[in-house]
DNA sequence: GCGTAACGTTACGCCCGGGTAGGTATGCTG
DNA sequence: CAGCATACCTACCCGGGCGTAACGTTACGC
């Protein structure tokens, strides 16, 4: 009927593709992955479903695309923000507080696709492996700060430790989510106090504190 | 076509219901909500779906069945566990010793439904509402604590740090049911350390240990 | 200007699984 | 033994949603 006015159509796959992307992590996010439906996604993509199928694969390679896309910003923001010669406890901090701050830009997209994944058989393990990098890493921290400081702990227990200290985080960030107002870098910093300092002494009355003004 | 062999059939009603519901609980904890059907529940339950459907009801009403049996039978066990005068730390204790066993005991069955019914739309409000009564019974406990001690924290500061301490527990129950062969004592203890001692102590070589003799 | 490949669409097949209609056996009460 | 409620089954309907076949259309090289 009308060539007129193709507007804004015929973009490259890459383009596309990002869109595409963007739309499956707002609707998972939404609706959850089963309740998510292709045609949505689609829709929200403001493209016809075969496209989706034509450039991502099926519903299950698709949201895997978004649950890795996610999960390696997220730990690339939190690697990238440790600096390897600090004491312990700053680099903790620094890790916590990006962890944070990424939770916090990205709340539809993120925490909700990461509630999301964990219980989804298909999609466990790649969460998981996720999460065991992170423990690794804290592990790795912690074990490097106990090395002189007379400490001494097996593997396992430095482990369990740092299972404790991600789940913190990790129900820190969910309530972050359902408190839309709050302040990310003092969550961080309540974070850091319980788990660095431990309720007993948190209780006293003692404070831990960044000890350098941070940006923002 | 036969009368002889009615063998084990014929049940009342409450004993059905119970059987159901512990099939239920099994097949989603292993499937997942979704991917469980209401099929494989009446047949693992050994009768046929229009029996669920009478007794319990549609899979909504299923679901969450098991889970509000789940949870109350979660939150009284360890509500029944603290004593009212004893110190902080060994109300903590016991409470999060109470709660690491019961994980233990119904690995099959609990966690995994746990795990489940976050972000599943239609149950995340009654597993947000159980997770909002254990932190609120954290935060009066370190209200509690706190008074007398010098301390001085707000309402929200403490509610934070109770969801610090519960995300750390959860995060530790995943841990053990990923784990079977982990001890429940040993791992609440390890709990214990983390969120009562901090990080920072833990590494120089302090410890918690519960004073008196456990059972078992 | 014309072939061809990439971009894009409409319409449909089809299976899986939630939910139900209608019928059968068994035990209890008189 | 008549009647009735309760426990239980076989067989079916039907809709939603994944995935695809077959078909247009715009750009770009030659």
């Amino acid at each position: 009927m009308l060539t007129s006015v193709p507007a804004f159509k015929r973009l490259p796959r890459a383009v596309r593709e990002r869109q595409m992307l963007d739309s499956a992590a707002r609707v998972f996010s939404r609706r959850g992955y089963h309740a998510a439906s292709m045609d949505e996604i689609a829709e929200d993509a403001g493209v016809s479903k075969p496209m989706v199928y034509a450039y991502l694969g099926t519903k299950e390679e698709l949201f895997l695309a978004c649950l890795r896309r996610e999960a390696t910003r997220l730990t690339e923001v939190v690697a990238g923000a440790v600096e390897p010669g600090a004491p312990a406890d700053r680099q903790l901090w620094h890790g916590v507080r990006a962890f944070f701050d990424v939770v916090a830009t990205n709340r539809e997209g993120w925490t909700v696709l990461y509630r999301q994944a964990r219980g989804l058989e298909p999609f466990a393990a790649e969460l998981s492996g996720m999460r065991a990098r992170m423990v690794q890493v804290v592990t790795a921290l912690l074990s490097a700060a106990m090395t002189g400081s007379g400490g001494e702990a097996t593997d396992t227990e430095l482990e369990v430790m740092a299972h404790a200290l991600v789940g913190a985080g990790e129900s820190l960030a969910d309530w972050m989510t359902d408190h839309p107002d709050a302040d990310p870098a003092k969550t961080a910093t309540q974070m850091m106090n319980v788990a660095w300092l431990g309720a007993d002494r948190l209780l006293t009355g003692a404070t831990w504190h960044p000890g350098v003004t941070e940006a923002g």
